[in-house]
DNA sequence: GTCATAACGGGACTCCAGTTCCATTAGCTG
DNA sequence: CAGCTAATGGAACTGGAGTCCCGTTATGAC
């Protein structure tokens, strides 16, 4: 029996597919960063990425769709962690590239409004998940650096002291409200290897 | 002249002003906890409170008013903190008392909607500010009795220590989305006092 | 008790986000 | 380059969230 398997993907990835998704995707981080997520509007995104409004509701659903594909969109963009040979300041930068990042005009008020979708929609929080396990796992390299050089022992939850570094600037951010500094971003690693260092001496 | 200042308030408080909104309060949080804050439709709150619809969008005028205000009527029951003792232990216990309500399946989806609506809506996000404002306060008297009793050196920022305890976990909830039990709070409590006391022999 | 009016309730109305339908464009295959 | 059809675009349509109007209720002052 000659079953044809696996037909031709009967998909058109091409050129114009592409294209359109990103200018949706570019449409959609200006929209959020602007009106923030429960001001989207998927046809002022498609008026602004010039696609017509049918496209956008045919393609993403909703808005959290949209949201959804713009995380992993976001995730394809793979940032470089920083390698100073000293874990502190290996810390001291991440926390100051996620304050940088959360103060950003453009890139803060996205980052919330994509928070806020993940809190509404079950697909969209995996997306949010995926991305922030892709950027801790990142990070996450600088510790078993550390490791590797004697500045922590091992058995050390790597992944563990990456989140404790961005954990309360978002506490911040999304929370109480505090204000976020180079200064706070010092403190937040530098709690982070304490406490990564009092965890070693515990066990 | 005999100006009469300060007319007698010419507003009206009483018995069913006051009804109504703890009517639609209550609802709001039911209707919040199930469908979130995207979710949310005051013509429903207004359908479970037993209430005019018209009611609720004059009281409140949309869902980040109401939002808003339920925040404040949840900071107005005031929670009080542990004393134990021992301030490993207060911490811990904070902790899990988070944990505990970031997990409960009405209380938790109600935080996680409160803070959406805040990411997108300045005085929801005041509202928010000021209800953690009030819950730090609160705790910060643990670590004030634990200054006094010499367990951490004066000039400690207390409300950091607190703010140190539940970061790791909203940061889980709200981002990562790592799993949340008691471990983990105990964990948290116990880097916040790391934190802290190597933030102390710093200085 | 009586009165003035703050606050509420019901229902009609408006407006726009989201859907549906169909014509048009442009990838892919041969 | 010719043909098939996936994918897009325009425009009319619809449902329900939010508004408006006005009659009704009940609070507080006297």
């Amino acid at each position: 029996m000659t079953v044809e398997q696996d037909p031709p993907a009967a998909t058109r990835p091409g050129g114009r597919t592409a294209r359109v998704r990103e200018a949706v995707m570019r449409a959609a981080g200006d929209a959020l960063a602007e009106h923030g997520f429960e001001g989207l509007d998927l046809a002022d995104v498609a008026r602004r990425a010039d696609v017509g409004k049918t496209t956008v509701y045919r393609r993403w659903t909703n808005t959290t769709g949209l949201v959804a594909d713009l995380l992993a969109h976001m995730a394809e963009e793979s940032v470089s962690r920083s390698d100073t040979g000293s874990l502190r300041e290996d810390l001291r930068t991440n926390a100051r590239l996620v304050v940088r990042t959360l103060n950003d005009p453009r890139q803060g008020p996205l980052f919330k409004a994509v928070i806020a979708a993940a809190t509404g929609d079950e697909s969209a929080a995996e997306a949010l998940h995926r991305f922030y396990a892709i950027r801790i796992a990142e990070w996450a390299g600088c510790v078993d650096a550390a490791i590797a050089r004697g500045e922590l022992p091992p058995g050390t939850d790597t992944h563990e002291v990456i989140r404790a570094v961005s954990a309360p600037l978002y506490y911040r951010v999304l929370c109480s409200g505090d204000p976020l500094d180079e200064a706070v971003a010092d403190r937040a690693a530098d709690a982070a290897l304490a406490a990564a260092l009092a965890d070693a001496y515990a066990r």
